[in-house]
DNA sequence: CTCAGTGCAAACCGTTTGCAGAACG
DNA sequence: CGTTCTGCAAACGGTTTGCACTGAG
């Protein structure tokens, strides 16, 4: 019954919290561990309904808070008015994301300069880096094939370009 | 009347979108970029009403999306559960943030490495970039020499850490 | 004068919370 | 069995929208 040896995880987290095992909490917990995607909660809802499992809203925030707690998972908020979350389980530590604005897409990928910069701002600003976020935003190779441009709407001569 | 040389700006933008140029319109945008800050729809409300202007929250949000529209103001979200808004007029062409866990103190840092992290995802993924967000948490110089800790909570032996 | 903008209040929507009943330990 | 969880529905809070009225061009 303790399918995914990372529920397995979850549950030792709980139980070092003094707090319940319960069924609803692993149910949730082994759709977001089986998904390698950006859930939201909509996302772990519908997982949950194709496996006949009827989990109220409020428990699956509940338990993505544990999840998140339990530093399992990661909450994303890629600004579309809710958050996503994902697993904190694959084999690249640490990742950033690539977001296709047009599509919605997000790829991850690895950026071996974040550690420098973060050592430069603890050095100049005496401040103490615990976790970043680096986004790209953009077009994807297929929306670019696929002949979409982003509109520009701005001023036609804006004062100063980045 | 046309205090800001910016309202000038946005007043020009307005006008080539055959958009009426209003007298709140004026007062939000002057609001924004009289303010080196963050500021939420709130904070602007605020500096409004102490300068005995009654303007709508509805106007005040319409505003804002022309002010994003015009690419004269930038938005950004801090993950609070409510977006902010600064103007794009400073000297510093791109900033990402330094945002405290603890004090929610938001510094602005350079960092001339993106172009070229831009330039790698471009290569690798085909991917086009158009903006960027690179936020970094963590402790400031001030809450650290208050003797501040971030408090960590997660599983006692984590099986990857970052 | 006409058409878009404004203010108000209601609607929206993701998320949180209160509470009666169910489950864990 | 006491304590915590669950599900429901109502509350919440930032943002958006519908509509009668005001104001810009």
């Amino acid at each position: 019954m303790s399918e995914h040896p990372f529920i397995r995880l979850f549950n030792r987290y709980l139980r070092e919290q003094g707090l319940p095992v319960t069924h609803q909490r692993n149910r949730v917990a082994a759709a977001v561990f089986g998904s390698e995607d950006h859930l939201s909660v909509d996302d772990i809802e519908g997982i949950l309904r194709a496996q006949d499992e009827r989990i109220g809203k409020a428990t699956i925030y509940r338990t993505l808070d544990l999840l998140v707690k339990s530093r399992l998972v990661e909450e994303h908020d890629f600004g579309e008015g809710f958050k996503r979350y994902e697993h904190r389980l694959s084999r690249t530590p640490v990742h950033q994301h690539l977001i296709c604005s047009e599509c919605g897409d997000v790829e991850e990928f690895e950026s071996p300069e974040m550690p420098a910069i973060e050592a430069r701002v603890a050095r100049e600003f005496g401040f103490r880096p615990s976790r970043h976020r680096l986004e790209i935003y953009g077009l994807c190779r297929s929306c670019q094939e696929a002949g979409v441009t982003l509109s520009q709407e701005g001023l036609a001569c804006p004062i100063e370009v980045a």
